[in-house]
DNA sequence: CTCTTTCACTTAACAGTGTTATTTTATTGT
DNA sequence: ACAATAAAATAACACTGTTAAGTGAAAGAG
């Protein structure tokens, strides 16, 4: 049998009622994160308020500031779980093939599916708050998703499979990321450019690109 | 000698005064558009305000709606302004190179200039807003600037010449957009995207497509 | 079981924003 | 000098994010 400790009973019904309270203020925190998901997923950035999530989770607006700081710091959390998303969705697709070319033919197939399918999200996270990419979280040190860094490794690979003409990986990522993000927002702003017209620039795009990054004797 | 006319003295007199005040107006419109776009581009798209702008030109916000009718109209009118030095800057550049390849490249080294030159402008015309793009003004029917017809143009002059590979020439000027926008938008969002950075991957993207264009004998 | 402290929450308020209806002021026409 | 007209200002509404102060109930200590 073991000692028992000096307040067995006591300190046990408190860490309890400790632990309750603190799982039910997790509770609330997690309804306010996805009441204001999906407000803003509905509202947009510029029609996004904080009050209107206050009201939609029942409490009154200054509620919201003892779980976040401010109405940043609740976006930056919505952007956040969008990163994760697509980075998932980026590894999946890089896993998949392995020839470094096609391989980012996949990657920027995915990084488009995931702007058509998520447009709100892809506009907050790339888009109008871009800043958000680089603001590492609480304790972390690097930042949330690292798309550039898979792009460029697989660019360096296929260069040093001789695939891919000799030169700059990291120069060649950013184009490859641009080429992406530039038909991803032309898309996703309100201009006549349909799916279909996306799709077709995004094939001849990467398209062209891919050939115009062959070694020289191709 | 000419007749003279029912009522000469007074009428002119009354035209003149009709005419003063209307130029009068004018100018305080004018001048409301101008400290607008000045106050716009310090404060940006998300800092800009009505009433400031009213301070700035000392008069109370309410008049802003006599010349004004609503914040979006004055945006749109600064926008325009931007939609115009963009356009002539596109186009000189254009009209510099006769090669249809090259003036490809002259345009999109033009269009990323602008960019980078104008940052809140490009902001405003091309991320935040680019509704304004498509908006036709009193009167006019078609949109204030047609880039896209220009490269279009361009593409297609490329292919009869057989210096491009046959294809779909707007697909080609879609594809060729989407790449100096996404260069500009990453550059103008603040990633760590220098503008070395940004002039290399500019080239080499912008190298990579027009070379992937070619055709298959090239 | 009572008292005190702690903590979740609300109320009230501030400083802004765009926008509208109403009222004052100045200018013009007769 | 007086009436019509146009320009500008006041006051107000409905919002926004955010902070300081107050309230009420639960938790901890004696």
């Amino acid at each position: 049998m073991p000692r028992t400790p000096r307040e067995p009973r006591e300190t046990r019904l408190r860490q309890g009622s400790r632990q309750r309270r603190e799982h039910e203020k997790q509770e609330l925190r997690q309804a306010i994160r996805d009441a204001a998901a999906t407000l803003f997923e509905t509202h947009g950035y510029e029609g996004f308020s904080l009050r209107q999530v206050a009201e939609e989770v029942g409490y009154t607006p200054t509620t919201i500031y003892l779980y976040f700081a401010d109405k940043d710091a609740l976006l930056f959390e919505i952007a956040d779980e969008g990163f994760v998303r697509f980075g998932e969705q980026i590894h999946t697709a890089a896993a998949a093939v392995s020839n470094p070319v096609e391989r980012l033919w996949a990657i920027g197939h995915a990084y488009l599916a995931f702007a058509e399918q998520n447009p709100v999200y892809y506009q907050l996270m790339f888009m109008q708050r871009s800043d958000f990419l680089l603001a590492k979280r609480e304790g972390e040190r690097r930042p949330r998703i690292d798309v550039l860094g898979i792009v460029r490794e697989t660019v360096q690979a296929g260069m040093d499979d001789g695939l891919i003409r000799p030169g700059d990986a990291a120069t060649f990522a950013d184009g490859l990321w641009a080429v992406c993000h530039g038909i991803a927002a032309l898309r996703i702003s309100k201009l006549p450019f349909t799916a279909e017209r996306a799709s077709a620039a995004a094939d001849m795009t990467l398209g062209a690109m891919l050939a115009g990054m062959r070694p020289a004797t191709g």
